[in-house]
DNA sequence: AGAAAAAACAGAATATTATTCTGTTTGAAT
DNA sequence: ATTCAAACAGAATAATATTCTGTTTTTTCT
């Protein structure tokens, strides 16, 4: 079970996770296939769990949310223990958390309002989380690339 | 110019953002309206820029980049010299890159397929950019949450 | 290698949708 | 109150999604 992605594939996966919107028609066209078979393989990929989701990014702006931060959170969990991550996950504002290696340690990713509204958030949400020992708490200036498009090679 | 959204907008919004494929027939059911009536929304939405893009999210296992990390990158740029992050926007294994306060410093995150993989990324590209400092880096063991969802008030 | 099984595909049919157009309603500003 | 613009609904048609059937290709197992 290689369930290894062929090129017709990897070419489905480019043109798809830049628009997720194009028509299988349009694709069926482009790769040159009928629309059922290619309705079949993007089925396909979206049941392997290759495809995950298909989103709308949305200007963080244009919904008041003006700041990013990206916070490391140490925590007073052993391994195994992931309760603090557990509770930080279900915070809508935080976008990404993942594990870091060197200290029992994450690193969160957060969108707020402004500098305010982030330090209610941290009032309100992380401070009421047990096994949470300290944050360090870094601003973004500026976001100069932001994106989820992975490089797609063109065989594997 | 306000320019700003109503609830109607907030709630195409809210149901794009997590299925960019919903189609506009069931987008207007949805929202009881004619579906001619919510194009011209979606077309305005776009046009203004609040939807930035439809994409699909890739696993990323699934195309053998199994390592992420983030790396601090300090440069010598003085104030309004953008040399470096141009260079470092460009590579595609970097997703994003933040302009931070604190030092001069970037935080870039970057997937790859291995730490060889990231070794040899950093070899070949980022030591050849001129006026780039010094890297920190950090590894993600694991990640629990990763989502570009933003949180979407039923108003403004 | 060769047969059997499975997967991938094409073509056609139909249900559904996207898109455009026209005219009406709504809302805001004067 | 009147005018203007934006938002909307309804209908028409062009395009698409989806399903089905049968064929071709690929894989698997002997």
């Amino acid at each position: 079970m290689s369930s290894s992605l062929d090129e017709i594939d990897l070419r489905i996966l480019a043109e798809m996770q830049s628009d997720a919107r194009v028509s299988n028609a349009d694709l069926a066209r482009l790769l040159k296939m009928a629309p059922s078979a290619m309705l079949e393989r993007v089925k396909k990929l979206e049941q392997k769990g290759v495809i995950q989701a298909y989103t709308t990014r949305i200007n963080a702006a244009s919904l008041d949310l003006r700041l990013l931060a990206f916070i490391f959170v140490k925590s007073s969990e052993g391994p195994g223990n992931i309760s603090v991550s557990k509770q930080l996950s279900k915070i809508p504002e935080v976008l990404e958390l993942h594990h870091i290696a060197g200290e029992d340690c994450y690193l969160v990713k957060v969108r707020a309002r402004d500098p305010q509204s982030l330090a209610q958030l941290m009032r309100d949400k992380f401070s009421k989380i047990n096994g949470l020992l300290s944050t360090k708490t870094t601003i973004v200036l500026e976001t100069m690339k932001e994106t989820n498009l992975l490089p797609v090679p063109k065989t594997l």
